[in-house]
DNA sequence: GTAGAAGTTCTACGGCCCGTAGGAGAGACT
DNA sequence: AGTCTCTCCTACGGGCCGTAGAACTTCTAC
């Protein structure tokens, strides 16, 4: 039962064009990633894993299928932060911590996002 | 040239017992542990290899080592959550999205900790 | 309606990380 | 000298990931 399982290389690189240029079919995807000069066959075995993990769906268009992320990649790496917290035993010190850590253009981003909350 | 590798579930543990009860031999921690029902050396593998990765140091104290985290469970954290962070194509949004997925609790450590950074 | 193209599923192998640990060596106490 | 304790080295099995071929299915074009 792994829950958040560790991404790959070719996964996140699988990701990451769907990310950027939307859903698409495995032969796209293939296409998009032509320069590692990998098969075909590799890039539909990492989008089927990442879909058993539930980073991707698919459905069906023609013949082929069509890939999409389940969640946009700042929802996605908030979790990842989340599961990172969910490490603390004292959660406000770690963002404490954190916070310590951004840029300065950062912290704004914060403080605006904060504000936005109410 | 694995930078942050996933830890494992004994190695969780053998940094949660260092984390929380300070340094400690290897033997010391294998007793914290011993309701594991594990062997010695099985924690001194543990311990080694996260001295590999860089998150314990040892120095010898008599004819046995002692280990210490290299870093606060809190600092940690945050780097975790800066290595979450740094898959983002635009840094600043995916804390906007992460601010939101907060309690409100932990909105108030943030802003504290956000006026305190001046 | 049959051949070929395109897509999919299944299966597999090697590598690395981790859980797990035993055996051998080195120093210390009796 | 023998025993205890601690370390170092080595190892095996399982799981995840990179990598991909073989076989099966289904359109599509002639």
């Amino acid at each position: 039962m792994t829950l958040v399982t560790r991404p790959g290389d070719l996964e996140r690189a699988a990701m990451e064009v769907l990310w950027e240029s939307g859903p698409a079919t495995a032969r796209q995807v293939a296409e998009r990633l032509a320069g590692r000069g990998l098969a075909y066959t590799t890039w539909l075995t990492v989008l089927s894993r990442l879909e058993g993990k539930g980073l991707l769906r698919r459905e069906r268009s023609g013949r082929a299928h069509t890939y999409a992320t389940t969640a946009s990649r700042e929802d996605h790496i908030a979790v990842l932060m989340q599961s990172a917290l969910g490490q603390a035993a004292d959660r406000e010190a770690a963002l404490q911590h954190f916070v310590r850590t951004v840029s300065a253009a950062e912290a704004d981003a914060l403080r605006r996002a904060l504000e936005g909350r109410g």
